[in-house]
DNA sequence: ATAAAAGTTCGGGTAAACCCCCAAAAAAAT
DNA sequence: ATTTTTTTGGGGGTTTACCCGAACTTTTAT
């Protein structure tokens, strides 16, 4: 007797081993499932691509090496067949909102029971979209927010650019604006410049200011 | 046929249900487990011991409401024949040091691999400790640490005085220094003292880094 | 009780951060 | 192909942060 129903072939990306063990435990138990790999950081899952049929990604947000959205979007370029279910443990806007717009077709959070983690593999798997509850709501009061326009805490955060996010990350390691200009090869006035637009798009006073909302949005690391 | 070996009675306290979920269906393949219940925050696994049988509590150290913490001592005080077994996403010494000083019988990583997870539950069911390679280690360098006295990292906290703690707060709030003279009634240059004692206690090169030492210690709010 | 340590209070001087002006080449977006 | 943003950087100046030292007070240890 043979199932009419094709095998979803899944791929597990995330880098605690014990969640991977138990989603697959969950994942075994179900006919139309197949777990055809596991992944404990970004790069592996690129390369494990590269040689195996996979229909979902099951892909944890915050990876190793190099993160989930970075991943997501590797992905969506090189293999638009492949689906991504983004699962985190974070219930944020800006994480959400991000990884939607490097081509995630579902965001789920690790709280979700098994049913609903089942469900949500099955309408991805089928072309359509799935976000928890939870989720949802959150875009939600993120869209009103940008609405509001008024730029309280984080409502939404301005575009920083690639040599803004560098010179934030240095000003973080609390190096000066010297040591920031000998490490990326560039003028000190130059490196002043960054910090400027930092400090205007992130209506911030100084460099503190900088580093607290930097650190508030998860922006270092 | 009766099976010689008692079967081991397991809680699961974890706030991910999809954890929870996942661990339930690892532990459910072995004979001489049995999950005896799942608690999705601390003051539910107060109330699951009062009126079950329970030999040992997977216990994640970050629970809502009631931290794990605060769990185990309750389960200490009041349920010495319950053991504890610690599990959690991070790798902190304080954390680790914090939960084994309140009874805890073993601590484990998140990322830790099925077949270690099960040889923890026995280990522990046996009356015997146990802890990952990682969290071993980590001890291990907190110990160090604290000999060494040196205030590198985040092993021990320096105490911080009152009024250090208060320009701290305002430092971090962008606040110049003058402005923070001008709060506290006091001088320019006692505020630029404080301030100095700071960088020098908590091992810092200017602001940036006082604000986000400050931050990853949860010392504002 | 008395010595030692740590905390609070400041001044003077220097290096660094921050600000305003500007502007050209390069890259990205439309 | 044209506009916008980014990256680069200079001149020149003000403000702020940081360093060294030092008195006085409070807390801690012996």
């Amino acid at each position: 007797m043979f199932n009419i129903e094709p095998m979803i072939n899944i791929l597990i990306a995330d880098d605690h081993t014990m969640f991977v063990d138990g989603m697959e435990s969950i994942l075994k138990a179900e006919a139309d499932f197949f777990v055809t790999g596991r992944s404990y950081d970004g790069p592996s899952v690129v390369e494990f691509l590269k040689n195996n049929n996979v229909d979902i990604v099951l892909l944890d947000v915050n990876l190793p090496g190099m993160s989930g959205i970075e991943v997501c979007k590797e992905i969506t370029a090189n293999h638009p067949t492949v689906k991504v279910l983004a699962i985190s443990m974070f219930n944020e806007e800006s994480f959400v909102s991000e990884i939607l717009n490097n081509g995630a077709k579902g965001y789920i959070l690790k709280n979700t029971g098994r049913e609903e983690l089942l469900k949500a593999i099955r309408t991805v798997a089928n072309g359509e979209s799935y976000f928890s509850n939870e989720v949802t709501e959150t875009i939600m009061k993120g869209l009103m927010n940008q609405r509001k326009a008024s730029a309280k805490s984080s409502a939404f955060f301005p575009k920083l650019s690639r040599r803004e996010k560098e010179v934030l990350k240095l000003i973080a390691q609390e190096f000066t604006t010297q040591e920031i200009a000998d490490s990326l090869f560039i003028s000190l006035k130059t490196v002043e410049s960054h910090r400027s637009s930092l400090l205007s798009k992130l209506n911030a006073r100084n460099s503190v200011g900088l580093v607290r909302i930097a650190m508030e949005n998860h922006l270092l690391e």
